[in-house]
DNA sequence: AATGATGTTAGAGA
DNA sequence: CTCTCTAACATCAT
């Protein structure tokens, strides 16, 4: 079973794994195999990021954000497919590896991407929040930052539909595709309620059940084991937690009413037809 | 063989 | 400003 990337668990699962691999490490080069990668000058990020060593990763939404020393910061967003991994220089590179970095100790991070679509830039540290990609997030799914008054009002005022809105990462970050759909499942919501027809009773639910759902996810990735290659799923990773998405025409959890596929905003849309019915 | 779908988001145009 | 649609790209299923 294949591991599916980028949403905000994964890339937290990311983050933690790379953190013990690369942190202290010196860059003694850079090889872009792939330049459209980077974004901005790619000699400049080559030049700026060799000889720097990795400090902390953190992690803003979806988007990490390697910190390195002389107060940099690469910030790196997987989009599609990204991959991470840290292997010996003497190892065969992969088809789709795009950016080399070699590390002091004959290792080497790095980036693979199927679809090329993963994007990665060098800005000052502390002047990322100013990048319009990082600008309009909405708050990380915690307790502490995503509050349920907030939530609610900006609802109120979106003319779009729920499962739209969510995937925006204006109102909360982090959401994609897969987790959308579940959350809006476990609040029994049909993904294209418009967002000003929520009450604030549903709104309250579904604020509770991304910051579960996320923190499930983070936690049953915990068990993934971030080895040299990369992410390895353990043996009945999340993917048995999933209750629709990916499983058109399977029994709903709930209900066993059969689980139905749509496109809502061109992405393909899983949800139960009777647990979710559109108030009208 | 051709077409459409795939986890995301920036940018264009309405 | 808000919203919708498309492009960026490779691979796999139908």
């Amino acid at each position: 079973m294949e591991e599916k990337m980028p949403e905000l668990p994964e890339v937290e699962t990311v983050r933690r794994g790379l953190s013990a691999l690369i942190t202290d490490k010196k860059i003694t080069k850079v090889t872009l195999i792939y330049p459209k990668i980077i974004q901005g000058d790619t000699q400049t990020f080559v030049k700026e990021m060799t000889g720097r060593t990795f400090k902390e990763i953190d992690r803003r939404g979806k988007y990490l954000l390697f910190r390195l020393s002389d107060g940099l910061t690469m910030v790196s967003h997987l989009r599609m497919e990204g991959k991470y991994s840290v292997k010996e220089n003497n190892e065969p590179l992969d088809k789709h590896t795009h950016v080399v970095f070699d590390l002091v100790d004959g290792m080497q991070l790095r980036y693979n991407d199927v679809r090329k679509f993963g994007r990665m830039q060098i800005v000052k540290t502390g002047t990322e929040v100013q990048l319009s990609s990082l600008q309009k997030l909405g708050p990380e799914p915690t307790p502490e930052t995503f509050l349920i008054d907030d939530f609610y009002q900006e609802l109120q005022k979106k003319k779009k539909v729920i499962k739209t809105a969510l995937l925006d990462q204006t109102i909360v970050a982090g959401l994609g595709n897969i987790y959308v759909d579940e959350v809006l499942w476990m609040t029994k919501i049909h993904p294209e309620t418009k967002c000003f027809d929520i009450t604030y009773q549903q709104a309250k639910e579904m604020h509770d059940n991304i910051i579960l759902e996320l923190n499930r996810a983070i936690k049953a990735h915990g068990t993934t084991i971030f080895t040299f290659s990369g992410v390895n799923a353990q043996i009945g990773s999340f993917q048995n937690e999933l209750n629709v998405y990916g499983k058109k025409g399977e029994p709903c959890p709930r209900c066993q009413t059969p689980l139905e596929k749509i496109v809502v905003g061109q992405r393909g849309t899983h949800f139960c037809p009777n647990c979710q019915q559109l108030a009208k």
